[in-house]
DNA sequence: CTGTATCCAGCAGGATACTG
DNA sequence: CAGTATCCTGCTGGATACAG
């Protein structure tokens, strides 16, 4: 069973020009993607969020949040009151981001069992392998 | 429009005994990724992939890949020959895995150029954003 | 060729304190 | 409420040397 992305089709590789490490470096760390599906249910507010993930410092959310609203996957609304209010929403990038990641999530979720699995039967090769 | 990963219903977090959180967290590093995708080619051996991958140390192409045979992605053949010849594989898990990961490459792909569009044109809030 | 062991620098990220 | 600034620690991962 052939796939279509070997590296030579897709141009996939640690050049900082490469699209796909370009957005996964971004979307990879501990939070984006966690954020984003917090907000693919609706607009959220800062502390609402950070109450929703519970184990996310002020730090982290503030940067995580700065992150995806600089490239696109989230629209951020001050509202001029006091105190502050301010709303963070999904954009349509950030919409069909989550879609492709979702399949990946889901299978995550089916096959994590086979994982463990693997993990528990696994016995690492005795440096050079022996025989 | 509603995605259906909401972490109320999916259960993502950064529980260790969250499935996606601990797969996401294996195949989010570095390396790992990029070394099923160049394996979905077909079989190489080690110094093969180390030259393929170019920019990657021994010591972590050889640690991704205990990692990734650890979880069941691949599976490693040695030959016992002088000098040695190691061969690595995409399993079944591994090829499944990438089928679903090959989706949102191309989605990288195809809006890369929206994600720079969106950071060129980014003005950070001014800390407690006035009006 | 296929690794492992050691050392080390950089940075992600937590805790805390402070501000508009 | 919604952040920013500072400090500090642990881990990732590179370079190098060595081994089967």
């Amino acid at each position: 069973m052939k796939l279509s992305l070997s590296p030579a089709q897709t141009g996939i590789g640690y050049d900082k020009n490469c699209p796909m490490r370009d957005v996964l470096d971004c979307i990879g760390d501990r939070w984006s993607l966690l954020v984003l599906a917090y907000l693919s249910a609706g607009t959220l507010r800062f502390t609402e969020l950070k109450r929703a993930i519970g184990d996310i410092s002020q730090r982290m959310l503030s940067q995580t949040l700065r992150s995806l609203e600089r490239d696109g996957y989230l629209s951020r609304h001050a509202y001029p009151t006091v105190p502050p209010k301010v709303e963070y929403t999904l954009t349509a990038l950030g919409t069909s981001l989550l879609e492709r990641v979702e399949p990946l999530l889901l299978w995550a979720n089916e096959n994590h069992a086979k994982v463990l699995k693997a993990r528990e039967a696994y016995v690492p090769p005795p440096a050079a392998a022996p025989l």
